[in-house]
RNA sequence: GCCCGAGUAGCUCAGUUGGUAGAGCAAGCGACUGAAAAUCGCUGUGUCGGUGGUUCGAAUCCGCCCUCGGGCA
C-alpha cells in the first residue's frame, strides 16, 4: 500500500520495524527485496548488522534524519511499519538516559531474573514495586540504568526529549485488519519464508557465533529453525511454531496500536487489500 | 461377526468410594519509556459421543446405538 502511495507522489519510503532495520534477516523480517522495491526510495532496510542491537532511540534518531532529507528534496516521507515503541519514541521522544555502561550490562544480564529483581528492590525500589518480578526484561533495564548512570528510573523518566511530534504534519494510519484474515496470511507468510530460504539465513546466522541478547537471535523464526537444524524438533513443529509466534506478535501489535495511539488516529479495520488508495491519498491532504 | 480399548474445552489429556468438571498448550483481553518480532499480567473456554434406565442426584453404574483404534476369526 504504501508503495501504491509512493507512485502517486514523490515519496520516499522509511522502515518502522524493529527486525527489517538488521542486514542479517532478509527473509525471516519479510524485508522487501530489490525487485519489490520498484525502484521507489526505502530507508533503514537491513541497515545494521546482526552483532549490533538497535534500539527506539538510535532508529529514531536516524529516522529524524531520513525524514529531514525527504522533506529537503521535497519528497513525501512515509513510514511503514508496525514497531509502536519505536514511531512513539520518535514522536514523543524519550528519557534523556546516557549510554549504559557495556560490562555493567554484561553483568546484569548474566543474572537471573529473581536476582536480578532482589537487586532492584535494594537499589531502585520504586521501580522494582511498579514491575512485575517476572519481567525479565524491565527488570534488567531499570537495573542497568541505576547501576550505570546512578539514578534510578524515576529521575531520568521526569522529561522526555527528541520528539518530532510537534515538528511535523502527521497523517496517521492504524491498519487493524479482520482477525482470522490476518492470521490467515501470517500461516501463508512463514510457509512462505521456509520455501524461499529462512534455513539457510538461520545457517548462516550462527555460524557468525553471536551473543545470545542479541535482537537478530530471537527475530520470530530464528529460535525456531535453530531447534531444527539442531535435531531438537522436527520441520512440521519449527513451522507450527513460529506461525504461533507470528500470530501472537500480531495479536501483541493489535492491543498496541488500538490501546497506546491517540483515539485521533485514523483507523482502517478492513483487509489491506481492500482499502481505497484513493482514501489515503485524500488524507493526506 | 466376536473380543478389548478409547470417545470430556480448539488440541493433548486428568477426573478419587456417584454430589452436573480442571490442567497444559492454543485462544481472548490487557500492560508497555533506549533488546519491543522483546518482556510480562489477567481470563474463560464444555449438550462430558447419543439415547433409554437405576438414583434425591450420573462424566462416573446398567442396556442399546454411533464413531475411531487394536486384536481374533
Amino acid at each position: 500500500m504504501a508503495l501504491e502511495l509512493a507512485k502517486k507522489q514523490p515519496s520516499i519510503i522509511i522502515n518502522t520495524d524493529s527486525a527489517q532495520v538488521y542486514a542479517d534477516l532478509q527473509v525471516l523480517s519479510a524485508r522487501p527485496t530489490e525487485t519489490e522495491m520498484e525502484g521507489i526510495a526505502h530507508r533503514l532496510y537491513g541497515y545494521i548488522d546482526g552483532a549490533e542491537a538497535c534500539s527506539a532511540a538510535r532508529w529514531a534518531a536516524d529516522a529524524k534524519v531520513e525524514i529531514s532529507r525527504a522533506h529537503a528534496e521535497h519528497k513525501l516521507p512515509i513510514l511503514v511499519g508496525g514497531t509502536g515503541l519505536y514511531v512513539r519514541t520518535l514522536l514523543e521522544g524519550i528519557a534523556p538516559v546516557p549510554e549504559i555502561d557495556p560490562e555493567i550490562r554484561r553483568k546484569i544480564r548474566e543474572l537471573d531474573t529473581l536476582d536480578a529483581y532482589s537487586a532492584l528492590l535494594a537499589e531502585d525500589e520504586p521501580s522494582a514495586n511498579r514491575i512485575n518480578p517476572r519481567d525479565s526484561s524491565r527488570i534488567r533495564r531499570a537495573l542497568e540504568v541505576v547501576r550505570s548512570t546512578g539514578h534510578a528510573m524515576d529521575y531520568w523518566h521526569r522529561h522526555m526529549e527528541g520528539g518530532i511530534g510537534d515538528q511535523i504534519q502527521l497523517k496517521p494510519l492504524v491498519l487493524l485488519p479482520d482477525r482470522d484474515w490476518l492470521y490467515q496470511r501470517c500461516d501463508q507468510r512463514f510457509a512462505g519464508m521456509w520455501g524461499a530460504g529462512a534455513v539457510d539465513e538461520v545457517e548462516e546466522l550462527l555460524q557468525r557465533n553471536l551473543p545470545e541478547d542479541c535482537p537478530v537471535m530471537r527475530a520470530i523464526g530464528v529460535p525456531e529453525i535453530r531447534q531444527f537444524l539442531a535435531g531438537d524438533i522436527t520441520r512440521d513443529e519449527a513451522i507450527a511454531q513460529a506461525i504461533t509466534a507470528t500470530r501472537r506478535y500480531a495479536k501483541r501489535q493489535y492491543t498496541w496500536f488500538r490501546n497506546q495511539t491517540p483515539e485521533d488516529w485514523s483507523r482502517r479495520e478492513e483487509h489491506i487489500s481492500s482499502v481505497d488508495i484513493n482514501d489515503i491519498v485524500r488524507l493526506l491532504q
